[in-house]
RNA sequence: CGGAGCUUGGCGCAGCCCGGUAGCGCGUCUGGUUUGGGACCAGAAGGCCACAGGUUCGAAUCCUGUAGCUCCGACCA
C-alpha cells in the first residue's frame, strides 16, 4: 500500500515539476520586435526574432531552448526514418587524428575548409567523416558476412566556411546527419542506396518540405551516381532547372535541354577573311556586320591543368566551368590569361578562333555545334574573323560534347515542358563513394572465394539546421512562423489574458493546462503580466498550431477562444469540448 | 581572396561632413493608472562611442593600422 501510494506521489510530483516549467513567465524565450540588422533572409531573421537562436559568430549559433525542441523533433524524424532503414546511431568524435586524413589525401584536398588545432600538433577538426567510419569497419569488419551495414550519426561538423551566409545556412559549425553504407558488392550498394532515397524522401515529407531531387556532379569526391535534395528558395547557392511538375530537375551544372544543334545551311562557300576593328564581343559583331547569332562560335580558352585548351560554344551560350571540368576530369582548370591568350591563339579575346592558332593547341566544341557550317569565328589576329566555316571541313576539332548551361524558358528533353531555372538550398545528398576511401585506408573484407575485396561504401548527408531553414522559408507569414505538427516546438500556445477582476481565467487556465498536459499535448503557457497585444504578436511570431485564448470575456460563459495559426479561424468553444476539438482539428 | 558597407547602453538607430568628453525609440527597474491586438503618466538605472596608435589644449568626430560583422563576387566534400 505504501508503496502504491509512493508511486502515486511520485508521478504526481513529476507533473507537477513539468507544469511548472513551460510557463512563460520563466520560458527563456526572448522574442524581438525589431528587425536584427545582420539578418536579411525570411528564416535567419524570424528564427532570431521568434528566439529559437542567437549568433555567436559569423556562422556560429547557440540554439535557445525554444530552438531547441525544434531541432530535437528534426533528429528524432532523422532517427525513425533511418532505424527503419537498418541504421545504427554512432557518435563519432569532431576531433580527429590527421593521419587519417592523410592517408585519403584530404588533408590537402580540403585546404582551408579543415580546422587545424594551434596548440596540438596532429589534431584537426572533423569537416565529415567517411575517414572514421572507414577506420571502424577496417578494425571489425573482417567477412562479407559482416556485410551490409549502415551506419549514422547526428553530429557537429565543423568547416572554415570563406563566407557564411543566411544565418544557420551555411555555419562554420553545424549538425549533420550523415551516414555511411558498406556493402560487399555494387549491388548490395545499389540496395542502400536506394533505401537511403526512400527514407531521405520520408523524412523531408514527414518535416512537410516541399523539395525535389536533382541528380549532381559528383565532383571530385570520386563517386558514381550522387542525387541532391533541393528546396526552391531565393537564398539557396545553388542553381537548378526544373520543370513545374518536377517531371525533371537538375543541378544546372549538368542540367541540359532541348536546344536544336545550330546544323547546316545550304550554301557552303569558301571560308573568308574579314576585318572586324570595332567588334569586341559576339553582340557587337552581330550588330556590326548583320550575322545572325546561331552562326557565331565563341571561342574560350581554358587552362586544364595548365595546359592551353580552346572550346567552341554557341555565341549567346555560356560555358558551364562544372561541366568542363567533368568533362576534363579535374579541379584544376582556369581561363587563360590575356597573356596566354596572346601566345598560344596569336589574338587577344574577341578575336580568337579554332583555325589558324598560333600554337596547335586542343580544340573542343559543344555538342550543338557538331557538324555547323556558315559559322563566323574570330580568326586568331586582332581585328578579323573568318566566315563560312564548315566546322568539319575548316576545323580540327577533337571532340563534341555538352559544355552549355541551360537557359529559363529552355524546354525538357522528354517532355517538352518549360524549364524553370531556380536557385536552390541543398537539404540532403546521397552519394555512391565506391571503394575510394575502404582502398586508401586498407579496409577490405573476405569473399565467397576467400579473397581479399575493399569495402564498398556510400554515403549520405543531410544538413540538420537547414531543415528548419529551409522549413520556415515556406512556411511563415508577415507576423511569423507557422508551424506543422512534426516540428512544432509545442503542441498549444495556452494564453492567459490579463483579468484582474475575473480570477476565473486563471483558474480555467492552470485547469486547461494540467488537462492538455496530462492528454499528452505540450504546452506553452504564457502567464505573463503582459498586455494582450505583446502576447498575440508573440505568439503569432512564434507560431505554435493552435492558441488558446482564456479570457473574461468568454470564461464567463464557460467558452475559450481558439486560434489556428495556419488558417488564421478562430472559433469559440465550451471549455468541456477542448480536447475533442484539438483531436479532431489537429 | 577581390569589391561595397557597417561597428555608438540589451535591441534598432541619430550625432561624425564643420573636434568642445554623448542623444532618440524600444526594452529594463520603481510607483501609479490601464487591460480582447506591441498602452499612458512620473521617476530611475545602464555607454571610457570595436581595439591600438597618431594629430590637437581637447577626438565618437580628423589621420594611420588592426579586428569583428554584413552584403556582392570567387570558393563550397
Amino acid at each position: 500500500m505504501n508503496l502504491y501510494l509512493n508511486i502515486i506521489i511520485y508521478y504526481f510530483y513529476r507533473l507537477l515539476k513539468r507544469l511548472l516549467k513551460m510557463r512563460q513567465d520563466k520560458y527563456f524565450l526572448p522574442t524581438l520586435k525589431e528587425t536584427p540588422n545582420d539578418a536579411v533572409i525570411t528564416s535567419h531573421i524570424l528564427m532570431l526574432r521568434a528566439g529559437l537562436i542567437r549568433q555567436i559568430g559569423a556562422g556560429i549559433f547557440s540554439w535557445l531552448p525554444v530552438g531547441y525542441r525544434v531541432l530535437n523533433k528534426v533528429m528524432n524524424i532523422l532517427r525513425s526514418e533511418l532505424n527503419e532503414i537498418g541504421g545504427q546511431e554512432f557518435l563519432l568524435p569532431a576531433l580527429n587524428p590527421i593521419e587519417l586524413w592523410e592517408a585519403t589525401n584530404r588533408v590537402e584536398a580540403m585546404g582551408e575548409v579543415m580546422f587545424h588545432i594551434k596548440n596540438r600538433d596532429g589534431l584537426v577538426l572533423a569537416p565529415t567523416h567517411e575517414e572514421i567510419i572507414t577506420f571502424h569497419a577496417k578494425q571489425h569488419i573482417n567477412s562479407y558476412k559482416d556485410l551490409p551495414q549502415i551506419w549514422y550519426q547526428i553530429q557537429n561538423k565543423f568547416r572554415n566556411e570563406p563566407r557564411p551566409k543566411g544565418g544557420v545556412l551555411r555555419g562554420r559549425q553545424f549538425l549533420m546527419k550523415d551516414s555511411y553504407s558498406l556493402d560487399n558488392c555494387w549491388e548490395g550498394l545499389d540496395d542502400s542506396y536506394q533505401k537511403h532515397f526512400e527514407a531521405y524522401i520520408a523524412i523531408f515529407n514527414s518535416c512537410g518540405i516541399k523539395f525535389f531531387v536533382v541528380g549532381a556532379s559528383s565532383g571530385a569526391m570520386g563517386g558514381k551516381q550522387s542525387q541532391e535534395f533541393m528546396v526552391e528558395s531565393e537564398a539557396g547557392e545553388d542553381t537548378c532547372a526544373i520543370t513545374d511538375s518536377f517531371s525533371y530537375s537538375a543541378n544546372v551544372e549538368v542540367a541540359t535541354s532541348n536546344v536544336s544543334p545550330v546544323g547546316r545551311i545550304e550554301s557552303n562557300d569558301e571560308i573568308e577573311l574579314f576585318a572586324t576593328p570595332k567588334a569586341k564581343t559576339i553582340n557587337e559583331l552581330v550588330e556590326m556586320h548583320q550575322i545572325d547569332i546561331n552562326r557565331c562560335a565563341k571561342s574560350v580558352v581554358y587552362m586544364i591543368d595548365e595546359k592551353p585548351v580552346l572550346i567552341l560554344m554557341r555565341g549567346n551560350d555560356e560555358l558551364n566551368e562544372t561541366k568542363l571540368s567533368s568533362f576534363f576530369g579535374t579541379n584544376n582548370y582556369r581561363p587563360a590569361t590575356g597573356e596566354e591568350l596572346i601566345i598560344n591563339t596569336g589574338a587577344n579575346g574577341g578575336s580568337i578562333g579554332p583555325i589558324n592558332l598560333k600554337i596547335k593547341i586542343e580544340v573542343y566544341a559543344d555538342m550543338l555545334l557538331n557538324g555547323a557550317n556558315g559559322m563566323v569565328s574570330g580568326a586568331n589576329q586582332d581585328g578579323y574573323h573568318y566566315r563560312n566555316i564548315d566546322l568539319g571541313r575548316d576545323a580540327e576539332i577533337k571532340e563534341f560534347a555538352d559544355f552549355r548551361t541551360v537557359i529559363d524558358g529552355e524546354l525538357d528533353v522528354k517532355t517538352g515542358e518549360a524549364l524553370r531555372v531556380v536557385k536552390a538550398i541543398e537539404l540532403g545528398h546521397i552519394f555512391k563513394l565506391g571503394t575510394k576511401y575502404s582502398e586508401a585506408l586498407n579496409a577490405e573484407f573476405l569473399d565467397k572465394d576467400g579473397k581479399r575485396q575493399p569495402i564498398i561504401m556510400g554515403s549520405y548527408g543531410i544538413g540538420v539546421e537547414r531543415v528548419i531553414a529551409c522549413y520556415i522559408e515556406q512556411n511563415n507569414d508577415n507576423s511569423g512562423i507557422i508551424w506543422n505538427k512534426a516540428l512544432t516546438p509545442f503542441d498549444i500556445h495556452l494564453i492567459e489574458l490579463p483579468a484582474k477582476n475575473e480570477p476565473k481565467v486563471k483558474e480555467i487556465s492552470e485547469k486547461l493546462y494540467a488537462e492538455l498536459e496530462s492528454n499528452g499535448f505540450d504546452v506553452l503557457y504564457d502567464d505573463r503580466d503582459e498586455r494582450i497585444g505583446v502576447k498575440f504578436n508573440d505568439a503569432d511570431l512564434i507560431g505554435l498550431p493552435f492558441q488558446i485564448v482564456v479570457g473574461a470575456k468568454n470564461v464567463i460563459n464557460n467558452q475559450i477562444e481558439i486560434k489556428n495559426r495556419r488558417t488564421g479561424q478562430r472559433d469559440l468553444i465550451d471549455i468541456d469540448n477542448l480536447l475533442k476539438y484539438i483531436n479532431e482539428n489537429y
